[in-house]
DNA sequence: ATCGTAGAATCGTTCAACAATCCAACGATC
DNA sequence: GATCGTTGGATTGTTGAACGATTCTACGAT
């Protein structure tokens, strides 16, 4: 069942726009395409070796992913999440992640541990000094939280809010730093629920998300003055 | 302050590929391109004079809206609701949406009032029969509690979402009668809300919900085996 | 009746070209 | 000297044709 599944995946994996998106969606997670970089066609095109037209519809991807933002007759650009834009990002986090969790009590145990499962890891990867992968398990988290909704659709939304996310962190440069202080609190949400204390666990989440929200709004509209969009 | 704004949208418009796409969507949420119906490219760029490469970037846009589905090699089509789409469609408008008006006592009287508002038009408009206008301003009730979280991208969301439902009722063919039964109950829970029981009131549009869906995914089943697609 | 195969239809992708738009540098005017 | 047109050059928007790849349909073989 699941190699028949495997199998499926693999044969619909078959248009070069989507190859293309993947690539470039890689490039702009990993930070070697910096947000406010505007992706030429032509460049892009010749150095990918894929005609202008299927370039465009890869960028009409990762534009629906909100990765990119095209800006008519100027091009697209990596997208530069602003500060209005993080606040905007939260309060959908709020109100989407508040609201999963507190189904916490009506769901499936496999859903519950998709979301412990997660925060052992990045507790782990965090005492190990690597907050690269602690960061990844950190967004496991939250995309278990979420899926504890059993929406595609809404996880589908959140998994496009997160890699905005992601770019707002780089503009703020604080990719690294930033789960150091969260990780810990991400701890005690899983064990108030396991304590039965649902409700507690939401408000904490709540908080998680002002304190969140607070700081990286603080930090990048530091970094927005600066002009640090390479060309 | 507005007539500016105005000018920007104005301005904005400009897209061939944006103008198509408006001009699809406008035809499919009418029902006038019925779901699960294909979109030729050769057919549909022809009669409206585009050529293929435009008349694809606007099927992206109407893809990323969810209004048509794409497959690899066998084209775009009318986007055609299942049983479990609408499943998951109500999974996340519950999260969403109950999320959101938990909110209420929080936001500002403008937001509030516009979700008062749709509900009086739409008890007006059901007074005189008017079943289409009255599921136009039953729609805006619910955006209208989407927009209490305040989030341009789940406002967003949640459109793509109410257009992916309109296609479910379509579909069920219960695009007059539907609204019907809920009208009272929107009623009801704008009451409960001016009355300060804003628990209660998220209570019933939860209940609501689970009436909702229990009643669509019922006529949507009855109907999808008849294979009511026209080529 | 099922299966496989040939042919038609359609999609995926590329290429070349031109119009429309934007941008940066230059120069004119006050 | 700063602001405001103007002029090219570069880039995007859109078109049309072309061809390989894939899917669909209908026919015929077993």
């Amino acid at each position: 069942m699941s190699t028949l599944a495997q199998g499926k995946a693999d044969l619909e994996r078959a248009s070069t726009a989507q190859k293309v998106a993947d690539m470039l969606r890689e490039r702009v997670l990993d930070g070697d395409l910096a947000p406010g970089l505007r992706l030429s066609e032509e460049a892009i095109g010749g150095a990918l070796g894929v005609s202008r037209n299927t370039l465009r519809e890869a960028f009409r991807l990762l534009t629906r992913d909100r990765l990119l933002v095209h800006e008519h007759s100027r091009g697209v650009f990596v997208r530069r999440p602003s500060g209005t834009d993080v606040r905007d990002l939260y309060a959908a986090r709020r109100v989407i992640e508040c609201g999963s969790l507190r189904l916490w009590d009506d769901v499936a145990e496999a859903q519950r541990e998709a979301v412990r499962a997660p925060v052992r890891q990045a507790v782990a990867r965090a005492e190990q000094n690597d907050w690269t992968r602690a960061g990844q398990a950190n967004i496991q988290f939250h995309r278990g939280i979420v899926g504890l909704a059993g929406s595609s659709r809404l996880s589908d939304e959140s998994d496009r809010l997160f890699a905005e996310l992601m770019l707002a962190f780089r503009v703020a440069q604080e990719i690294n730093d930033f789960y150091q202080t969260y990780v810990p609190w991400n701890r005690r949400i899983v064990e108030l629920l396991d304590d039965g204390r649902t409700t507690q666990a939401v408000d904490q989440l709540a908080e998680y998300f002002d304190a969140a929200e607070q700081d990286l709004v603080a930090r990048l509209e530091a970094h927005q003055s600066k002009g640090n969009v390479k060309s």
